[in-house]
This record gives structure tokens, C-alpha cells and sequence, in this order.
DNA sequence: CCGATTGGTAACAATAATGAACCGACCTTG
DNA sequence: CAAGGTCGGTTCATTATTGTTACCAATCGG
């Protein structure tokens, strides 16, 4: 019985998360595989995004990309609900003081994606990728994110949960997975220690939105080989310091949990 | 048969449009008066869109307001495809040489939606309020877009139009409006002698996509007092200048109508 | 305390979405 | 060059989703 009860617009919004920078442009084809939705309501579903300026079609491929009607939305709301423009200037400042790659993650609808990214000015740092969604298991955000959510929702998004191993340190089954999420509650701050990729050591502390829900996080994703001890104090401290001021600039509040 | 039967992706997404930076939150019957939807028809697709992180509901007031999901999808299509960016520092230049403000208008779905802004570093200028949906028949960069329109989509779109009089000088039947269409067409440039707000004259040229189709237009909109013959000359050759850089730039290809 | 809002729910008839089969066009590939 | 695989797009009978009317509970303002 909980098979597919999708309503038709689900189908349709769903259908734009699977662009990103590194898939740009999809067919139709393409996209149809990719949702397993039959091809038929794929284009349905697409003519009608298109119609609305959420995407629009190539005109010699055919394919699509994201149109230009997102735009408009999203500066109506950075204009009057600011979010991303509030948290960059932190990450650029984690990214200078620390010295390692500084990211936010928003909870966009059911998933955690990129939303900007502060890089520190040296030679050798951990590139994430902009604006590309993150598995909750494996991302230090992830966790941070999850940790806190609430229950229902918890549930609905941790249920159809796929757990691949991107690295041998990646949990990969619910008992991990519960794991690094207690953890995170005890500590106030995920740890993710190369389970996204190798070589990287994540960091994460959630953003609160006003009814004390997680809305995001900010994350230092450090090279492991120079992560001492040392450095991951000032992590840790600096990542609860911009996380308590970014919650407080959004009028958010933290769950009775942290302090 | 003005009973226009809409599909329910159409009816949610459109919803959207009615946020703007002057009315960033909506309650639900607002909503459901505004686009004239039932009132449980706009509840289950807002919850369709705040399902996907298009909306979210304050917590207190329960209105809606534009979600994060937006933000992504705007990164993502600026940075495979970027038009806002581009178009953008032309804008300042021409405002900054002109001394008059210029603003860049996309066709967002079907209607015109200013983009971007430039401002002259001076104390008086024409303020143009950004991310706000723009009437096709009252200013130049409607008047623009319009003129070069694929028939088919001009029909769809001029049908229902409003022809609301903002000044005495706004054209207010399909006589006065397709002169301004010929008018421009003659001239490859759209004039608005204060058809939209008093005191402004504005002057817009189209910039078109890969298919020859308008995809937006740029636009000085210059304080009439201080607009002497030289000036509007100075106006008309920057902007078939910029327009034409700015098509060429996006890799968009002028109608042969114009040279 | 009242009437008029608000957001949200339940139920059923009617409409609109669905997906299998089909099409023509365009590629490779044998 | 014809076979076999794509691709985007169309048709149409079946069926599930939708819109509607009605009803609730909670605010709000006087």
C-alpha cells in the first residue's frame, strides 16, 4: 500500500532535481529512466515545467536544463528571507581561519544539497561540489542535518534510504548509521572520518530554523593528512560559534538538546 | 470558452508567481483568492510545494513563503548556463556611462520579470523594483519582447491582457499596443514615453536566444526631464550595442528582420 | 459574546493523469 | 543498406487523481 501514491506535481518537481551542474542538460529519455516514471508523464510533466519557465529545451538537442523562472524565485526569496547571502560570509571566514574548505548545506525539500562554499587561499584543499545533493549517510552535513530532524519526517526520509558505500568507512547499514547519529546528539557536532571520500575528514554542525528544526548546516571538510588534533579543536570550536550566531541571524532557535 | 482548463502542475507552479519581494508571504486563502482557485485545491498543492522545498510555512503565522529549493535550481542554471551573470555587468556599465538606470528583463514562463538592475552613481534616478513581474503593454522591455515573439506564443500571451492604464500615455486597446509593436519591429528598439510611470521614459532593446526568440531585453529607464535629444541618441546606440553583445554572448542568433 | 475570518479536513462525482502500443526520424552496426 | 537500437513525441481506453461542497476548530475584532 505504500507503494507509489505520488501526487502528479510531486512528479513533476521531482523531475528538476535531477539536474545539477555536473547533468545539465537531460533528454527526455533520459529522464524517464532516471524517475521511473513512464515517458509519456516524463513529457507531460516537462512541457508543463517548461511552460512555466522551469526549464526550457534546447532547441536543436531537445533536451532540457533548468529555465530561467527558478531565478526569479529564488531572488524573491533571498530578498526578503535571506539565507544563502547570510551564511557565505561565515564560510568564507571558517574557510580563511581554519584553512580548510568551508561548505553549507540546505535542506532542500527531502534532501541536503550544496548552497555555498568558502575555499581557504592555499594550494591543496577539499573541492566539494556546488550546488549538488549529498547522501545523508556519508556526509558530515548529512548527519548533522538528520540527527536533529523530526521524528515523522525522520522516518519518511530515512526509510527509502539507498546506505552505498562511497569509501570502506562509510556506514552502510541502520545500526551505523544510528550510531553516528547519537553520537552527533551527545556531541552537538557529526564527525564523518573519510565516509564520503577518502583522504577528506568532515565536520559538521546543524542551522536551526524557528520552530527548532534543522533547516541546514556548515561544515569543514578537511584534508585528514594535516588534521591534528590541534586544528580539529579550532574546528570543532569555531564550527559552534558560526553555528550558534548563523541560527541566531536566520531567527532560529535551538532545541532545548544543544545548549 | 475564456474557461481556460489548466493542468494541476500548471495550477501549483503558477501559484508561485504570486510571491514577490513586495508580498513575500501569502496565507492560504490569499492565495486562493488572488489566483482564484479552490481554496483546497491551493492547500494541496502548496503542500505539494512545500513537500519539495518550493514554499515553506512559517511556523506561527502559517503563510507561505518561496522555500530553498529555488536557490538550487538557480545555481544550477547559472552556472551551466548563465544568463543572469552575464547579462548583469552590462547593466552597470550602461547605467554608469548613461547616468540613467538600466535593467535587464527575462521571460520568466510567460511574463517579463526584471532581472537585474544598474544604477548611476547619482543622487536622482528611476527606480526599478527587481525580481517584479512587468506588464507586456506599459514598458519598453515588454514592448520588446513582444514585438519579436513567435506568433503562436504572442497570441497565448496577448490574449488575456489587461490593458490596465498606468499613466495617460499607456496604450489601452490592441489598436494603440500593436503600433507599439510595428514601432518597434521598424526601429529594432521599443520606446515607452512614460507609459508606465510618470516622469520616466523608457527605451528597450530585446535580446534574443538560440532559436531567434526573445528570451528578455534590456532597458534604460531614464528620468524624462533631464532626457535631451543627445542623450536618447547616446541611450539608442549603447543599447543596440549592448543587445547585440549580450545575444551574441549567450549564443542567441537575431531574427533576419533585424541587422 | 458574536459573526467573520483564518487554516485544514472528509467524502464523493467528475475530470484529468496514466501507460501500453505506436510513429517517424535519427543513429550505429553488421 | 537494411536491421536493430535509440531518440522525442502522439494516441486513446482505463483508472486514479482531482475539484467541489460541506463541515470543523481556532482566531480575530468589536
Amino acid at each position: 500500500m505504500a507503494k507509489t501514491m505520488m501526487g502528479t506535481v510531486d512528479k513533476a518537481l521531482s523531475l528538476l532535481r535531477f539536474f545539477s551542474p555536473q547533468r545539465a542538460e537531460l533528454g527526455l529519455s533520459e529522464l524517464a529512466r532516471l524517475s521511473t516514471f513512464d515517458k509519456t508523464t516524463t513529457l507531460r510533466c516537462m512541457t508543463a515545467l517548461e511552460r512555466n519557465g522551469f526549464v526550457e529545451q534546447d532547441v536543436l538537442s531537445r533536451k532540457y536544463r533548468i529555465g530561467l523562472t527558478p531565478l526569479n524565485l529564488a531572488q524573491v526569496r533571498e530578498q526578503s528571507f535571506p539565507v544563502q547571502s547570510v551564511i557565505a560570509p561565515y564560510l568564507d571566514d571558517l574557510a580563511n581561519t581554519l584553512g580548510e574548505t568551508a561548505h553549507g548545506t540546505l535542506l532542500m525539500g527531502q534532501t541536503p544539497v550544496t548552497a555555498a562554499i568558502g575555499e581557504p587561499d592555499r594550494a591543496l584543499f577539499a573541492h566539494v561540489h556546488p550546488s549538488t545533493a549529498l547522501p545523508w549517510h556519508a556526509t558530515a552535513s548529512g548527519v548533522a542535518i538528520a540527527a536533529y530532524l523530526p521524528d515523522d519526517m525522520a522516518e519518511t526520509v530515512l526509510a527509502h534510504q539507498e546506505m552505498t558505500a562511497f569509501t570502506a568507512n562509510t556506514p552502510i547499514n541502520r545500526t551505523q548509521f544510528a550510531q553516528a547519529l547519537a553520537a552527533c546528539r551527545a556531541e552537538g557536532l557529526s564527525r564523518a572520518p573519510a565516509t564520503f571520500e577518502d583522504e577528506i575528514t568532515g565536520t559538521a554542525i546543524p542551522i536551526f530554523g524557528p520552530a527548532t528544526h534543522p533547516i541546514g548546516a556548515i561544515a569543514i571538510a578537511a584534508v585528514t593528512l594535516r588534521l591534528t588534533p590541534e586544528l580539529q579543536a579550532q574546528i570543532d570550536a569555531a564550527l559552534r560559534r558560526a553555528g550558534k550566531e548563523i541560527t541566531q541571524a536566520l531567527g532560529g532557535i535551538h532545541p532545548q538538546a544543544m545548549t
